[in-house]
DNA sequence: CGATGAACCTAACAGTGTAAGGTAGCGATT
DNA sequence: AATCGCTACCTTACACTGTTAGGTTCATCG
């Protein structure tokens, strides 16, 4: 709070004025985050409104990797307006509510997930491992010996120079977004 | 660190002596949290492995809600064997190093984001709504008006008595299952 | 017996979030 | 013109945090 305060040059007890508490403060810019995140045009088809809004929120968290670690359990108002688009695309695109449920619950979880462990990970900014991440993975013998398995995958994988940890989100959402529409067409007859 | 020497019988400065700092303490703790979960059994198949061991992380994050939040870019011990056990299940079924990598970063994805949904929603003990929960959905016209369709959704789905979040987790787990099944049977002909 | 090292301790410091209450400035009301 | 009320900011203070630096106790072993 105080660093913050002496960003906007004033003291820290004003920023109470405008915040309860520091958590609502985190709160409120978490949800900014999420409000970047593009809303789902009302005309596009659900399948290509789902991949933009995952590819919009994989690229958004990405930028903000701090912020998904501090989801709390009190979504904003542009995080409310979010799930709410997202919900009206599905629904009018055929989806019963327990089938847009299963479904949007299913792309959070894959993007939440994935946004989480791309902060986790400790990747640079253009996708790729880090100089510490490849000294960690590439390292002594310890690793070879210890974990045998990660440490092939790792060697013949994922320290490969076009690796780049991003392509697993296309590969995952294609699957999430293919299996949604077989279960979406089996509901409905 | 005080109350914990306090519960430890302890002074605050003497647990120092077996932990570097707060930090080197949590990502301990996270790990020991990721131990709990089961370690795929050599024999099995892929696919009821990879199952077991998704609907096991799942219970034992349920069951420490504040870890998924603290995954650091720290992996350690009990983490990475995990991770080596899991990868060894995969490549031993004949998953190339490449389609292992696939499917063990979506499944992750998906387990974890899950997780971190359930911990962010705040669910009770058995898994369906909390009294709060019911408030903040059910509350009033506000909601109806400025999120028709989260209203909608709320009432005729995710406030029925017999809903579950967790069932989520079966439906996203089979779509996700199938996906890589199907994906790894069309890459070794 | 003296050395070693593990396990714990005391004292102190720089920060942290925030409760309580105060104040300058300004437009509106009387 | 005097008053009110409101916004935005400030001062002081407190309880609490993680951690540095440097002891002390005590069992074990050569």
């Amino acid at each position: 709070m105080r660093k913050l305060a002496q960003e906007l040059r004033v003291e820290a007890m004003s920023l109470y004025y405008h915040v309860k508490s520091k958590d609502d403060l985190i709160d409120g810019m978490v949800d900014v985050v999420f409000s970047e995140i593009v809303l789902p045009s009302p005309g596009d088809d659900w399948r290509s409104a789902m991949r933009q809004r995952a590819e919009s929120a994989r690229a958004v968290l990405a930028r903000h990797p701090w912020a998904i670690a501090l989801m709390r359990s009190t979504p904003g108002a542009a995080t409310l307006k979010h799930l709410d688009a997202t919900i009206g695309c599905l629904r009018s695109a055929g989806f019963s509510p327990a089938m847009a449920g299963h479904a949007m619950s299913l792309l959070d979880s894959f993007v939440d997930g994935f946004a989480l462990q791309e902060a986790a990970l400790p990747l640079d900014p253009a996708g790729g491992m880090t100089a510490a991440t490849e000294d960690i993975l590439a390292q002594q013998q310890m690793m070879t010996d210890a974990f045998p398995h990660l440490a092939e995958i790792a060697e013949s994988y994922i320290l490969q120079p076009n690796y780049a940890f991003g392509n697993e989100f296309l590969f995952g959402l294609r699957i999430i977004l293919d299996g949604i529409d077989a279960a979406q067409a089996s509901e409905e007859p």
